[in-house]
DNA sequence: GTCTATATTCTGATAGAC
DNA sequence: GTCTATCAGAATATAGAC
């Protein structure tokens, strides 16, 4: 892993403000604190707090094409990697995780925001729909991976029944993917 | 209808200003200014921006406890109320919609919104549990909601196959709910 | 590339008139 | 109960040294 650019450094530590406190605590000042750069340095590379939203949008476009790469590529399937992968919780740390949960922060707040959400859950929806033959099965697993990240962002713990889950959506998933 | 006070007015306009633009966007003026009062005339009610949170926080309580009872009430049962009335859409403007919505806006950012928002979406999870004999069945069909409700806070027109989607679970639910 | 110092604007909250 | 006037603190952004 290279070490971190003071650039990736300021994101990163912009993610973790909204995460951990919301918007309302994300200030310049605080997040060059917790970068670890002063004001002066971190507006070197993010010239306006506007740059720090497109900053975060640009990455959760970058992410989120690579993370549906992997799920196409993923041995236990697409639908299994959706599931398993929504099942997540606030405090993970996998990238693209982190940024969709600093991302979830913002809904309301900027309409680009809004619209790169959209786009990541179009996404998403479109590629399920490739791998699941009807469409209202495609539709319900959706909406439930869009549920796990919702009580995600909530703080609520990933359900003791999601494997449980998991499995009953596969099969039905799965049955309906079958020729005939 | 009686006329509204306007400490209501202000929770309206509160609501609002939180819906259409975000946390950012709501400073004491601009909600004052919604409100058709003036910023000493909404302090008057609400003596800091800490007590709007508050009335938030109160309604979302109250508005919850109707609607779930207007849930056990419902002809068309408890299931599909569920999941009917999760179908919405940001511009809703049914009071317990309204205020979800205002109140989703905040998660993250107050300890006390993220501790009521969990505690609306458990008590629900009880309920639907009341009425679906298998616990994963409920889960899922819970999950769905909270799916549609966060598509719902981020602009997403409600599905068009909504109502096969919830014609399917309710099978599945009413099938595993019959003794045998 | 990164820092300190400063200018400017905005926001939450108080005091007091009506 | 509602308004106007005002203040203290904070936040974004700029300028310029190193």
């Amino acid at each position: 892993m290279p070490k971190p650019s003071a650039r990736e450094k300021v994101m990163d530590a912009y993610e973790e403000l909204l995460i951990e406190q919301g918007p309302g605590a994300v200030t310049l000042e605080a997040v060059a604190a917790r970068a670890g750069v002063s004001k002066g340095g971190l507006l070197y590379h993010f010239g306006s707090k506007d740059a720090l939203v497109e900053g975060l949008i640009e990455r959760i476009g970058q992410l989120g094409v690579a993370d549906r790469e992997a799920a196409r590529n993923a041995p236990e399937g697409v639908v299994r990697y959706y599931l398993e992968s929504s099942a997540t919780d606030v405090t993970d740390d996998k990238a693209i995780h982190h940024t969709t949960m600093a991302t979830m922060r913002l809904i309301g707040s900027e309409p680009r925001i809004d619209v790169a959400m959209r786009a990541y859950t179009d996404e998403w929806r479109l590629l399920l729909n490739e791998h699941i033959t009807h469409p209202v099965t495609a539709e319900i697993i959706g909406a439930i991976g869009d549920g796990l990240y919702f009580r995600a962002s909530l703080g609520v713990d990933p359900s003791p029944l999601l494997k449980e889950l998991t499995d009953v959506l596969l099969r039905f998933s799965e049955k309906e993917t079958e020729p005939g």
